[in-house]
Order: structure tokens, then C-alpha cells, then sequence
RNA sequence: GGGCGCAUAGCUCAGCCGGUAGAGCAGCGGACUUUUAAUCCGUUGGUCCCAGGUUCGAACCCUGGUGCGCCUACCA
């Protein structure tokens, strides 16, 4: 038995039968984690040309993977392994495999285990192309059993904390992050043949803006300086394009400090972009291709599942209805954007409106939110939002009370969201005051300083630009018919298990300074 | 934040009206040379989430707590 054992809190008296094996295997001498594996095949690469190798026995494969549930008949057995591409099945047959080989299987093969499989491929009797083992290297030894083989792992908490097992036992979960992956290589690779440079710009900001959104904050000890982390790169990659860059565009991590929800993480992914010369209409037929070519590469289908139907995101363009005209259509609210509250109220009939609104504008944004949102299914823009809303956008050029903004909006959740930049310095200036006086008056989602440094290199220049914002968790979402955000995020926020909920950030080291 | 629900063996789950812990898989031992949840025989394994309370007696009832899920509200 290994001496260190057990030397976590959680194990069982599976794990110490795992162990005695590890022990027995290093009681002869061998190596119980040897250090590589030269494996010359892929399972897929077998079984995508199987005609090459079956019953070949100078074509000698040899695949590396880890071990299935094992179909053991004393002097033979069958399990499966997989490797990156998928699984191949094994035979294990006394007479054909070396004496070592069949003793390693014999002795301490267990499910779970990764190993090191060479032989030649042949088709069963129930005609699965399979590989006969000539001999069996035992790489790694599986010390914690896999979850049971036919239901395997559903409880969500350990899911979402244990993704490592899920990865293992359901196959879903693999396919799922490969297409988030596939979706976001894809949307690089269309980005970089639209001549946008991808950037990075900072996510611990000394002052945070570019949303409407509270921040985390951290501290930096030799500055001894507080540190938002970003909830949103907007006015960062706005100086890139003051400096020149024409077209820019980051795919990262925003970070805000507010709900959970199957629809929001702490931490989530966009890609941000801007393109000079553009304007929100050029955007959204920008943002149509964007959200389609994408899809189209990382799953072969241009079809999402929506309410259960499978509906074609390519038949384009999709609607554009302003939002006032939404109001009207779902719901029969007739109100625009000079009515006083009061008017508002009358004209919203049986909807109520809270009485905390702060004006007719906020009124029917809430109106907007909780009546006409949870209709909008198959992707919709939504444009013309007002001004006051839209702090960072332009205003139309034949309305100045209006953005010239738009949201998208697919199975029920804003995906994205662009506007037309707002490039006139003293204006924006204004609208940041405006900002600083909601934060005082107790928004707590207003930016309470204003960025004079944002300012001014709009002072230098910047041409008109239409920007977009698109939640690439929520567009994978989509893609993948994922019901919450976190069966798309690999390690999705979990408050700490017990045994680390103990320790504080002193533990950790994240104590200041001591001189 | 509000509401509803869940937590029992490594995993998936039973456990009736409160009477003292069960199954399948996994594991361990045995039989078995073409299986696909292999089969057959035997068998080990429990902090019933935690802390209190009620009771002769609690997995079960009550109170509080922890974690998670779903719905709902806000942010994308």
C-alpha cells in the first residue's frame, strides 16, 4: 500500500484496491506513469479507412487512449479505448498477444486506465472493426473509478466542478466545447479575411467602462493601487482606432459583479469589434454573416433549435424592427419617446410599469424588457433605442433623441449589440457627466468617473465607426441547443467545496505587502 | 434578491405510516477465447449533507445552516 494513502480527504476503499495495484505494478519494477508513448495511429484514422487495414497483419497500428468498460471471458476480452479522435475496440486474446501483454491486462488492467494498445486490425463476428492486441503497455493506472457505465455522471454540481469527469463519460460535453472552439477559430478566421487585427487590450483597468455594469476589484500591492477588472474593452479598442486601427476586434473575458443565472457567469467571453466608415446598418448585415459563416463551418448546418423546431439562421436579412414598434406589435403599447411618464403609464393599459422607473424613457425600456423580449425567438434586431441609454453611441443623423443602436435578439436573449460610435468629444464628455450624476444619485451601474483620457484621444480624432459587441457564450449556446450558459463554459463559478471554503485570501498569498 | 425543489455506497437510484440500510453498476474472489450495459456463482462497501430539537426510537418529523438545480428579477 502506498504509505501516502489516503492523502485526500475524499477517497474510498475503491481507490486504496487502485493503489495496492499501482504498488504491486512498482513491486516488479515497472513504471507505473512512464513518461511517453510513441502511438503511430489515431482511432479515427483506423476506422475512417478501415478497408487499409483490416485483416493486413504487416499494417501493425498502435493507438494510445484510455480504457472503456471491460468485456472480460477469462482468456480474452474486448473494452474500447479513446484517444483525441474517438474510440476503437480491443481484443485481447491469450494466444495472440504477447505473454507480458496479457499478464499487464490479466493482472492490473482496470477501466479507466490509459494505455498503450499495438496490434493488427481485424472485423468481428458482430463486424466492429477492431484492433487484436500484439501487446499492452499500462501508461497510466486509473487510481479513481470512472462514474457507472450506463448512466454515468448526471449530477450537475459535480458536472460543472468535476468537468474532467464529464469530459470522460459523456461524450456530449466533448462535442459541445469542440463546437465552441470550431465557432470561435472560425470567427477569427472569417474576422482576419475581413482585414480586422485581432488585439488584447487590458482587463485590469484603473478606471472600468465601455457598459452599464458593476465591477470586480482587485489591488495591485507595489502600486498599491485598486484595479477594476474590464466589464467590457469598448474604450480601449476605441483608441486603437483613433491610432489608426481601422478595424480591430478582441475575443476575451469581461467580468461583472452581478447575477448568476442560466444566462449569465461572473466571467463570459465577447468579441468586440469596430470597423471605420461603418455605421449600425452596415453592421448588421455585417453581424448576419458573422453569426451564420461561423455556424456553418464549426457544425455544418446553418440551423439552430428554437422552441424545438430547427430554424435556418441564413435566411436573411433578419427582421429589423425599431423598438417602439416592437412595443406595439407584441404587446399594443402605443408610447413614444416624448410622452411624459404619466402618458406612458396610460398608454401601457393592463402592463404594469413599476414606480421606481425614473422617467418615461426607463418606463418603456421596462415595458420593452419584460413584455416584448421573452417573444422574440428567431433572431431579431432591435434598433432605434433612446439616447439616454446609449451613453458610448451616436445619435441618428435625422433624430437626435435616438441611437443609432441595435440589439439582437435570438431565443429570447440579447446576443449581440452595435451601435454607431460616438466620435464627438465634447458631446461624449457630456454624456459621461451625465453618468457621473445617475452614479451620485445612486446607480450603481453608472460609471462614477469620467474618462478624461478616452476623451481626449477623441480629441485627436476618430472616424465614424460602428462598433458590436456579440456574447459568445450565449451565441455557443445557440449552436449547441445548450439550455444554460453553464453547460458552455468548461469551469463555470461554483462557491468552493467545503474542505476550500476554509481558506482565505491571506492563505492564498493574497496579502499585501508587508514593507 | 424572491419562490420551489434536491442532497442515502465510488456512480445511478429505492427506502411506504418514525421501528434502526437496500438494489443495479463499479470493486473484490471464482468460472468463461468474438463481446457491445457480456453472462453465471460468491462477496466487500454507509459521517443517510452539517448542527441542534421532538421521540422509547429519526434517513424519514421540526428548526437552523451548507451546497446545488429550476423558475423569477437585473446585467450580455
Amino acid at each position: 500500500m502506498s504509505q501516502q494513502f489516503p492523502f485526500l480527504s475524499d477517497h474510498s476503499h475503491l481507490h486504496e484496491a487502485r493503489y495496492r495495484k499501482i504498488d504491486a505494478l512498482r513491486a516488479e519494477g515497472r513504471n507505473a506513469y512512464p513518461a511517453s508513448f510513441d502511438a503511430t495511429h489515431l482511432a479515427a484514422t483506423i476506422l475512417g479507412a478501415e478497408e487499409e487495414y483490416i485483416d493486413k497483419p504487416e499494417r501493425v497500428v498502435c493507438v494510445m487512449g484510455r480504457v472503456g468498460p471491460i468485456r472480460a471471458f477469462g482468456k480474452s476480452a474486448f473494452f474500447h479505448v479513446t484517444d483525441r479522435s474517438g474510440k476503437i475496440q480491443i481484443f485481447v486474446n491469450a494466444k495472440a498477444i504477447d505473454a507480458e501483454g496479457f499478464r499487464t491486462y490479466k493482472e492490473f488492467l482496470d477501466t479507466g486506465d490509459i494505455v498503450g494498445v499495438t496490434g493488427v486490425v481485424f472485423r468481428t463476428k458482430s463486424g466492429e472493426t477492431s484492433i487484436e492486441a500484439r501487446s499492452l503497455a499500462l501508461l497510466c493506472k486509473n487510481a479513481r473509478p470512472l462514474p457507472e457505465k450506463w448512466h454515468g455522471l448526471t449530477d450537475k454540481e459535480a458536472r460543472y466542478r468535476q468537468r474532467y469527469v464529464d469530459l470522460i463519460v459523456n461524450p456530449d460535453v466533448l462535442e459541445t466545447f469542440r463546437t465552441r472552439s470550431r465557432l470561435v477559430a472560425s470567427m477569427r478566421r472569417w474576422l482576419d479575411e475581413q482585414e480586422f487585427l485581432e488585439v488584447e487590450t487590458p482587463m485590469m483597468q484603473p478606471l472600468y467602462g465601455g457598459a452599464s455594469a458593476r465591477p470586480f476589484v482587485t489591488h495591485h500591492n507595489t502600486l498599491d493601487m485598486d484595479l477594476f477588472l474590464r466589464i467590457a474593452p469598448e474604450l480601449y479598442l476605441k483608441r486603437l482606432v483613433v491610432g489608426g486601427m481601422h478595424r480591430v476586434y478582441e475575443i476575451n473575458r469581461n467580468f461583472r459583479n452581478e447575477g448568476i443565472s442560466t444566462q449569465h457567469n461572473p466571467e463570459f467571453t465577447m468579441l468586440e469589434l469596430y470597423a471605420a466608415g461603418w455605421n449600425a446598418a452596415t453592421m448588421m448585415d455585417f453581424v448576419e454573416e458573422l453569426l451564420i459563416e461561423p455556424l456553418r463551418l464549426a457544425t455544418g448546418r446553418t440551423t439552430i433549435v428554437l422552441d424545438g423546431r430547427e430554424v435556418d439562421i441564413a435566411r436573411r436579412p433578419w427582421p429589423r424592427v425599431t423598438i417602439l414598434e416592437a412595443l406595439e406589435r407584441h404587446c399594443g403599447i402605443k408610447v413614444d419617446w416624448k410622452m411624459s411618464l404619466s402618458d406612458v403609464k396610460a398608454a401601457a393599459g393592463g402592463h404594469h410599469v413599476p414606480d421606481e422607473v425614473h422617467g418615461p424613457i426607463d418606463a418603456i425600456i421596462h415595458l420593452f424588457e419584460t413584455h416584448v423580449e421573452h417573444h422574440l425567438v428567431e433572431p431579431t434586431f432591435i434598433t432605434e433605442f433612446p439616447k439616454a441609454v446609449s451613453p458610448l453611441a451616436k445619435s441618428k443623423d435625422d433624430d437626435p433623441e435616438v441611437a443609432d443602436r441595435f440589439e439582437l435578439y435570438v431565443n429570447r436573449m440579447e446576443v449581440a449589440n452595435g451601435f454607431s460610435e460616438l466620435n464627438d468629444p465634447a458631446e461624449q464628455f457630456a454624456r459621461f457627466a451625465e453618468q457621473v450624476e445617475r452614479r451620485r444619485q445612486g446607480d450603481l451601474e453608472a460609471v462614477g468617473t469620467i474618462d478624461e483620457d478616452y476623451v481626449r484621444a477623441l480629441e485627436f480624432g476618430m472616424p465614424p465607426t460602428a462598433g458590436l459587441g456579440v456574447g459568445i457564450d450565449r451565441y455557443t449556446m445557440l449552436a449547441t441547443a445548450s439550455p444554460s450558459i453553464r453547460d458552455v463554459i468548461l469551469f463555470p463559478l461554483m462557491r468552493p467545496e467545503s474542505s476550500a471554503a476554509e481558506a482565505t485570501p491571506e492563505d492564498q498569498g493574497a496579502g499585501k505587502d508587508e514593507s
